[in-house]
Parts: C-alpha cells; structure tokens; sequence
DNA sequence: TCCTGTATTGGGAGCGTTCCCAAAACTATA
DNA sequence: TATAGTTTTGGGAACGCTCCCAATACAGGA
C-alpha cells in the first residue's frame, strides 16, 4: 500500500508541491529538466495521487456510472447486458475513468443510487440505458441536474443528450434485402412496443414495406419480448400465415424463432429466410449461421461515454445526438429465391 | 445538484460544524432534542455529506471493486457472471457500498486498475473472482496489501480470503441420488481442469462412486469449457459409452448434452437421466426442466462482500473462509429406474 | 451553596490535492 | 548595466469532512 503524497514527492526532488502538481496534471510552465526529474521519481516510488483529495478540491471524481433501471427484465438472459457492460467498461478503462454499475432492483436501490449520483464530485456523470417509457427515474435524474447520456433514445426523450443505433435505416436495409432476394411475404416478430428499439425496428419493417408498395398484413405482425421463449412462441403463431421469410428485432428471438420453424418440419433457408438483430456472440455459431444486423456497441459505448465526458466538462446545453450505423451481415440463414426462376 | 455542506446545515440549526458530524455518524452524546432538529433538516434540506471530503479524512470510501480476470472467456455466454454482477450490485446497494467493476481485457487494463486500487482511500477492498490458475494479477494483488476477498477458492490459494460453494459435497449427493436412483453408468462433463470448480465439481463425482466401490471408466469422462457447445461435443463423445446418466458440470453443458442426446434419438429422462449443476434462470424453463444443483448466488455475493467489509475494518489476518451449502433441485430430467424391475 | 463528575457542545487542526497570486530567476532590449 | 517582460517556482488558502481536546452545561452529593 503507497501512502506518499505530493509533498514527500517534492521534498525528495527538492522542488515545490505545485510544481509536483504542475508536473501531474500536464501543465506547461514547468523547466523540462525539473519535469523530467519529477517523472523519474514518480516512476521510481510508483506515487499515485489521493483520489479522494483530488476529487475534493476539483469537483471531478473521475467515475462514471452505469444505471441499469428496473424494468429491464432479461438481464440474465439477453446477452446484450453483458456486451453493453463490457463495452462500457473497456471504454472507462482506455479513458482512465473509473466505472460504477448501478442494478435498480427496487424503489430503495433507486434512492440509495440517488444519494450516491446527486452529490456533485463523487460521480462525474451517468449513463442509463434507455428501456421502458414511463420509468419515472429517469425524470428525477434529469431534476438532479447530474450529467446524463441515455444510451439508446427514450420514448418520450425530453431534451436528454443520447447515443443511438440507426434502428429504422437497418432493419429498412435487411427487409430490402429480403425483397430484392425475392421474398413476398415477410413477417416480423417485433420489440415490445413500450421500448424505443422495439417501436423503431417495427417502424424500419414497416417502411420498407410500404416504400415497396407492399400492403401490410397484421398476421405477418407478433410482438415479442425480445426473448428466445418469446420468439419461439411467436413464431409458431405466424407459420400459419405462410411466411417466406421472417425478420425479429434480437438474435435471441430468432433463434427461439429457429426452433419454431424446424420442429414444424421446415427448412432454414430453403422453406423460410430469417434474419436477426444483434450478432452478438450466439449468433454465428447457430446452424444455419443467423444473418443478422451487428450492433456497433463498442463504438456505441465508447461514443456514450466520450459524449458524457463532453458534457461534465463543457456543460449539457444543448444535448448531444449521436446516431451509428449498424451494419447488415449475411450469412447462411437467408437464400436468394430470384434464382429460381 | 445539492451542494450543501454541514457547515450550512449547522448554521441553519444554530449549532455547530461537529453537532451535526456527530448526528450523521450516530455518534452518542448528542442530546436527542438537537439530533432530531438536525435530522430533521438533513431530511428537509436533502443534504448529502460529500463523499470524497468523507473519504480524504477516513481513508475510507465506501466503494468496493469487482475483479473479473482477463482469463475468463465465457462472460458473455455464461448466466453465472450477470447473476454474479447482480448478487454484487445488490449487496453493496444493501451495505451502501458503491459497486465498481473492472473486466480486464489486456495487461494494460491490469495496471490501471491497479494503479486505481493499491492506493488506500479510494477502493476499499476488492473482490476477485476466481478462475484459472497461473493468473499472476492475484499475487499482485495480494502484494498490494489491498484488502481481498476471492470467489471461489483460488486452485493455488496462498492464505487468500475467500467464500466458496460445497462444490465436492453436492455433487456427491447428487450423484448418491442418481445411484439410489437406479442408475449403473454414470457419466460427467466436467469443467476445465485448471479452475477449482473443475476440479472440485470432478472429484464429487470421483468421490461418490468410489464410497460405493464402483470403478471409475474413464471412458465416461469428459473435459468441457462450460459451454453450450462443449456440453453439446463432449456428450457425442459419451454416447459411445452407453450412460445412463449424466452430470454436467454445469446447467450450460447440460443443456448442450440433452440437445446432443435428442439427436441421437434417445429420450430425456427415460434412457438417459440429467443433471446439472446452477440453477440460473435458464434451466427450469428448459424441457424437460432440468433437475441440478442450486448455486446460493446471492448469498455467496453478500458473504464475500460481508467478509471483504470485516477484512477491511479488522485486519486481514488470519484469513477467513466460509463455504456455503447448494441445494440439490430434482425436476424432470431425471427419473427414477429402480421401480423398472 | 459549592464542588465534582458527567453529558453535551464548539472550534482548531489536518487529510492531500488544486488553484491563485506573488516572488524569484532568467531573457532580451535599450 | 539597468529595465521591462517572460518563464519558472513557491507557498497560502480552500475544498468539506472527521477527530481530538477544551469549554460549557447540567447533574447530584456533601
């Protein structure tokens, strides 16, 4: 355990505190040989400064926090958590910020959180993932006045600074895949329609759809809930309406979507295409390889995190936007039908 | 943002700086009407005590790390570190700890959590879950004097700290279960053999035949990851073997073998009985439900930071341990043949 | 009533930084 | 060589707490 401080640095390079400080923070105005020896022997006895002194007199604690709320229900099972948690943490990491999770699991979680978030110089910021529209929580800490990136857009964004995956234009790109493959009938087995991705993956379905003057069929339309039981349900509620090809909104569902079709004695391309979102770690080793649209979310989470640190330091006003393209993968899951003709 | 500090609330109480310090950490001699007027406007007011000043003086912080090693590979497929995460999150919200989390991914990822750790006063002590052996962070670690706690006995523990499930102990039962059960091949997936819930998962199933004087076959043995997959590949190599039953070291592996076994057209459990070994919401859905071994997850996460906490505030030395009991769950995937004859 | 002991209260010092301003050292110019 | 300007350096103050010790208030007993 190193317990030196700036002073007992300086003493033993014969220099001031301030200029240790000087020497710390990367300010000019320091000789490059004092600049020099002070390195040396910070190297030397491995000195860290106090976070705690620091963040005290600076107002800058240098940790972020991930708020996951409550409403989130498939923490265990989608492993878009863990993706999105990794990605986080690597970001936090390469910028020398500490990272803090916070799991909402109940109204005293959410104060406890609060008590920690509200106080200004103990955490920088905060990112919060974007899910159900009416998570009141999210209002409180736009009260709190804490710097705040919502990752994904919420519902009914109000003014809130966030990062978000091109939802609409990538499921627009997939479904216009399957309609220049010759695909005529393509169902969805959508989000759920309280959450943003859920509406704007139906919004990009729908669109193509109508851009290709295709009429909409309700029966082609299930909602899910992004789990793979709930794909697998789904499905077997559209195979009646004869599908050639179906679209879900997660690699989960497909797969749960997958299952449906096999145990129903059809192919996977040759009777129906499909096609997820995600491809996250289960999607490429399925069999057949699942098409699929990937998620930036390092970028996604790194982007969040630089768009975060903006705001502490420049101030919220205006809030950030930041938009990525996700990128339409096609593997084996999916077949070309205009050579068949 | 709040940005009270006790001096404020003492003026607005007409007392003093120490008065009000002393009510916020429950000291005694403060006369109960002046703590309830301070209480009261602390309520009022909303004031929070600023947590870095706090730390500064105390060297203490009130944030505990989790350390997930750059060895594990499964965190994205595997339930165990989401629910792992989970049990963490909810015990330091329970001891109004703040939860950090660091994955590492490369060596420099190492030395900044490092350098964010060893320096007493920020990170009050850390938990580490264990993993392979030949890890060299944990020595380093345990050099830096930084108050740790493993999860998961370490397969070269060297006078660490730790909490650990009995894993040899519930496999045992189990498979006592499975030969009161009737069943006369038994055979197991095991974990990797460099991690100590490998080896501690393959000698409870070493141990429980060996009590009943039966031979081990090697060729009912098999090394797996962990993954679906490797259950899924290590089962078509048991097969051969004629089981009738199976321990999968995991609820991950065993879900991989049924797929496995259904393929090769046998029936679960009426030709081959399964059990696995968690317990995550994954394996109760399952068909058939899958009878396993319930991990006390959020037990096992609020002992180790309760451990951590008595680490940090009494010395750590001796170390402690606590092992903690599973529960063995039967549901469907194992059946009883002894009623056959 | 005075004295002693205990319960309560107040204020100073200090934790390890950063920031600011003044002092010192150096440089260039007249 | 004197002077003004610039670069470099040092030290005080402050950040908001906790801890310690001294001061005060309030008992009860002689």
């Amino acid at each position: 355990m190193n317990n030196l401080t700036l002073e007992d640095i300086a003493r033993k390079c014969g220099v001031s505190r301030s200029t240790v400080s000087r020497v710390l923070n990367n300010h000019p105005n320091v000789s490059e040989e004092v600049r020099k020896q002070v390195q040396e022997m910070i190297r030397q006895t491995g000195y860290q400064p106090h976070p705690a002194a620091r963040a005290l007199v600076s107002n800058r604690s240098w940790t972020c926090g991930l708020i996951l709320p409550r409403s989130i229900d498939t923490f265990f099972t989608d492993p878009y958590y863990p993706c999105l948690i990794q990605g986080i943490a690597q970001a936090c990491s390469k910028q020398n910020y500490t990272f803090s999770l916070f799991l909402m699991e109940d109204e005293e979680d959410e104060d406890k959180m609060f008590a920690q978030v509200s106080r200004r110089g103990f955490m920088d910021g905060i990112l919060f993932q974007s899910y159900q529209c009416g998570d009141t929580l999210i209002d409180k800490l736009v009260d709190s006045g804490v710097p705040l990136v919502m990752l994904g857009r919420h519902l009914q964004s109000k003014n809130i600074s966030y990062v978000d995956i091109n939802n609409i234009h990538s499921v627009e790109t997939a479904i216009q895949y399957l309609l220049d493959t010759g695909h005529r009938r393509i169902a969805t087995i959508t989000g759920p329609q309280n959450t943003a991705v859920g509406v704007d993956r139906k919004s990009g379905y729908l669109q193509a759809l109508m851009k290709n003057n295709i009429a909409i069929d309700q029966s082609l339309i299930k909602e899910g809930t992004f789990t793979d039981q709930s794909g697998y349900n789904s499905m077997q509620q559209l195979l009646p309406a004869k599908p050639d090809a179906v679209f879900a909104a997660s690699d989960h569902m497909a797969l749960g979507a997958m299952r449906a079709i096999r145990e129903n004695g059809l192919e996977i391309p040759d009777d129906i295409s499909i096609i997820g979102f995600d491809d996250f770690p289960l999607a490429s080793p399925s069999h057949p390889a699942l098409t699929t649209i990937r998620q930036p979310i390092v970028q996604f989470c790194s982007e969040g995190l630089e768009m975060l640190i903006d705001l502490v330091e420049n101030g919220s006003e205006p809030p950030r936007k930041v938009i990525l393209e996700a990128e339409f993968i096609i593997r084996d899951s999916t077949r070309d039908r205009t050579s068949m003709h």
